[in-house]
DNA sequence: AATGAATGAGTCTTCATTCAT
DNA sequence: AATGAATGAAGACTCATTCAT
């Protein structure tokens, strides 16, 4: 389903987009149809397959997109960093604030990981983040700055809590977004063994 | 719903419960169908409508034993333990070994935590373990043992890291739940800041 | 299904009668489950079945009965009284007052009239009583007491106002049934011939 | 559920329309499935809830509809016409009539009054009659043409004496519709009070 | 006589997808 | 590109009836 597009046709696509994306977070993949969708648009069923070969490949291209933004926003944020202590600090931050502005899709990310159909594809997105991450965890412990540890689970870890903050306190309570990547930065440091202040 | 049971009742309602945990879990809620529940177990369709009056309270109710169950477990571990910093991180130890014997519910955990229906029911119970986590970070907290910082804030991390290192480690892999127990209790003892090993 | 009952088994196969009759009444014969019934008497749904071999049956009972019933009334009221033209009057007044305190009967005929498995027995029923008012009509014409007209569709028209007006006035607005008697009676006089006030 | 139609939309609506209120006479509202009336016109099921958000909706939608149709149809019968007895007789001749040629409708609305889902459409669907017949009435008991009785209850037997003769007469036995207005009109303008022959 | 449990065909409804225009 | 209409498999749920105890 990789059709020419004209730029109108681009637009469509987009906006297809963007109101699933926002749909499926608010009710759920299953609970929203697609004549949810299209209706929401106001435009013909027909619309909908024109750009997408079915509601499946919508989500899955939803998913590659968001993951492929979070990363390149992750290395935008430590590109020209040396020090790899301050590279994860940043790359935590950067992933905060990405999944803070990006509500919608940490949601449909939960929601991927518990579906068979989806659950493959997650996890490679995810194996991603974590490999990126061991990079620079391993190259700290090389260099002493932090001690032994298996670099994976610390990856892990870190993506656990930035996920478990986010949700509560910018999805349910509206809490700043700085604020929650410094708490998010504050136990993660600690958490990998950092001990000298930056 | 709540019928009085005869013992072979209260065997069915069981048997319908433990059917369709593997069954959610494995497929997912919406993929899984009453008639896939009933099939599967090889009993009429009205048996199900017996026991519960809709597949949403089935998992409903599934959800709040489970919940029940996990909170159980950690309090059984913790009792007896006068440290605070102890009973954390053994209340940690419990929830990891909980998850890990009960790898079924806890992908249903996430599934709740994604629809709608189901997210509230979901916040509160986690609300519930937050707060036991509270009690023991503040007492630790105001004893010293712990530097000054949101306890909540703390109490979110350790879930965070518990579910995804679980998830990980155990649900793909298979690793011995102890160990994964370790990296979860290693990672979050430094990252409440506890300086002396005990 | 005509069992040997023990008086105690006749008490249970009335109250199974009278409730499910306020049943049918209230929310119609279709949206009236067994369960319902039985639930309601808080006894076991093989109760019901021991008593009738099917709803249809009960169903069918409750109108052999309830339209025995009515006619019996009617008799009552006009033996003895010689006059024809009194006999119908009087006859109008039983059924206005039967049908006054069997609310709930009359909705069932109803409702029976609208359903191709209860139609035949009703019409049998409502021919009965058709025939009934015939006679009299018929003898009263014969008299000179009323006009030659077709007994038969005299008889109809009164049947048609005193359902009509027992229904509006009496179920809807709990006028005095004595009162609406008075109201179809004076119709019908007049509608059949009567010229003289009795 | 009022989707802009096409001229083909409008026409299936239509034909749905006509064969359901058929099925639904012929073997009651209850009795006649959704698949039974998609199957009886060759299409999907899917059209059914294209048109219609159920089939409660369009049952009340044939009821509004007839109602309004029974209504038009006497008010053109007595417009233009000055003597209001003369109006009360052409309304039942047009009642009558009405109902001779939508036999189905008179079913529908009898079976309407039974269940307590349609009652109040139904009752109000039959107070916008009475009070119409109502108005003549008055006019004509002011005008002293008519005793001076209340024109609630006459306005009420005369659809009472309607309902009932049509529905021996012509449902049952196919009398001549005309035929069978001569005998509600001969019966009504006695009960009613009418002295001098028109 | 009576109960709780079970059956399974049948009901209404939804929805991803396709098609004619 | 786009629309309204149609398809039909599948879903949740109901309920008269039967059965084991």
């Amino acid at each position: 389903m990789s059709r020419q597009l004209t730029p109108r046709g681009k637009q469509r696509r987009a906006q297809l987009i963007a109101f699933a994306t926002h749909e499926f977070a608010e009710k759920g993949y299953h609970l929203t149809s697609v004549a949810d969708i299209v209706d929401g648009l106001g435009v013909g069923k027909g619309v909908f397959y024109w750009y997408f070969s079915s509601k499946e490949e919508l989500f899955v291209e939803i998913m590659r997109t968001s993951q492929r933004g979070m990363r390149r926003r992750q290395q935008e944020a430590i590109s020209a960093v040396d020090d790899p202590v301050k590279r994860i600090e940043l790359g935590i931050r950067a992933g905060v604030l990405w999944l803070a502005e990006h509500n919608d899709l940490r949601k449909l990310f939960e929601f991927a990981r518990t579906e068979a159909t989806f659950r493959d594809a997650m996890r490679k997105g995810q194996e991603v983040l974590v490999s990126d991450a061991q990079i620079h965890l391993e190259e700290a412990i090389q260099l002493g700055h932090l001690p032994d540890r298996d670099p994976e689970a610390l990856a892990l870890a870190i993506i656990g809590v930035s996920n478990q903050l986010t949700n509560v306190y910018i999805d349910s309570r509206g809490e700043d977004p700085e604020v929650v990547a410094d708490l998010v930065v504050s136990f993660c440091r600690d958490g990998i063994g950092v001990t000298v202040r930056g």
